[in-house]
DNA sequence: CGCTCATGTATATACATGAGCATAG
DNA sequence: TATGCTCATGTATATACATGAGCG
């Protein structure tokens, strides 16, 4: 598990040939179950015993990433978090693009090594966060990622059928491996997609002109 | 200036047919430039004799939007300015909409009204902006948004020449009627990102496991 | 229970910035 | 010294999935 496993890439040169030059992309863990939902849960991620990385084949390119994130962390949870083992916080962007590997190698390393820090020192952190967050924080649905191939198949049942029974929704769900109510919500998604578009305002418009304000 | 306007939309309903049916797009004005100033530029608004809103052609669309923006305000600013006449903000999100018009024709016209009468109390509200951002905010360059033929064309002169010089830059910002800096711009991050794709990581990776947390 | 509609949060993409370095002038 | 590059990373905007109120 060093930057070995890069071998293919052909340009970059790997710097440090520790560990930390890995670039795990997602975390399966269930901190997120538990993070944010009591006070006395304030260290339950010290009873740790089940965090890995793990990258998916064929992870990078021009698909939009597809891929799972920290888990029940939002892009923007986790760059803020980091600000405690590194001084200051990182935009979602940042967590963004290193979740789709959109970064020079050695920046990927550097990021890699801060979000290990805070995964290790995850009591602490996780405390931190739940003073935060935690508490009254109603749980949200952690976002499904819709792989491209579903979307595809989605949109051409859609083509046929905009208004797919329950039967049918549950059949798709099943088909494509993804929750009903998820292929439920697409589809209601997608019905007001299109009624925006026939609906609209499509045409070209005009103007108009109202009243003055200026600034000098 | 009425909904007649609209006339080649066929599924919607006006529903009130006085002016604030109409539904502009952009705000040509420069409030923008002059509010996140000064302390005593606090009702420069006041002054106020030169704000109109316009539409460009065939507007809406499945092109990506590009077309301005609220001059000089973020939309994200405008959504929280708009809890002054509203009561409570808008996201980002919500605006973006109102802007490429991806609302259902009710919807923007009720948007539309929140934001002329925002307009319309510009002294108190433009006070209020400036209490909260004014002062000593470095001033940013408004984004530029570039057109989808530019975007062409650019990429086309990438493809032969990736590191064009200071000339040939400035030839094709006046051909494409960007600001140089625009080009210049364009093309570094171009190569950022080419170089990404290139060096990166592009391959299938690996997984590694590592510690373990567990929530229960 | 499931729909529509307005609108939100989470994520992704596009343009911008600034530090640090190189090189022509 | 002015100009422009690269690199890390930011802010602004756009897109995708989710929610909840109101209704049948």
């Amino acid at each position: 598990m060093s930057c070995q496993a890069f071998t293919s890439a052909d340009t970059f040169i790997p710097l440090n040939s520790d560990a930390s030059a890995t670039l795990p992309l997602i975390m399966h863990h269930s901190a997120a179950e538990c993070l944010p939902v009591s006070n006395h849960a304030t260290n339950v991620m010290s009873t740790a015993t089940g965090l890995h990385y793990s990258v998916p084949s064929c992870h990078y390119g021009n698909q939009p990433s597809t891929y799972g994130v920290m888990a029940g962390y939002t892009q923007t949870n986790v760059g803020e978090a980091l600000a405690a083992v590194h001084g200051s916080e990182f935009s979602q962007t940042t967590i963004c693009r290193f979740e789709n590997l959109q970064l020079s190698f050695k920046n990927a390393c550097k990021l890699k090594a801060i979000l290990s820090k805070w995964l290790e020192e995850a009591e602490q952190v996780g405390a931190l966060y739940n003073e935060k967050v935690g508490t009254n924080e109603r749980k949200r649905k952690r976002r499904t990622t819709i792989s491209i191939a579903a979307k595809d198949a989605l949109e051409r049942h859609f083509g046929e059928q905009n208004k797919p029974s329950s039967q049918e929704i549950m059949r798709m769900a099943e088909e494509l491996n993804l929750e009903k109510e998820v292929v439920r919500v697409w589809f209601c998604n997608r019905r007001q997609r299109e009624k925006r578009v026939k609906t609209s305002l499509n045409q070209s418009l005009f103007s108009i002109s109202k009243e003055h304000l200026e600034c000098r």
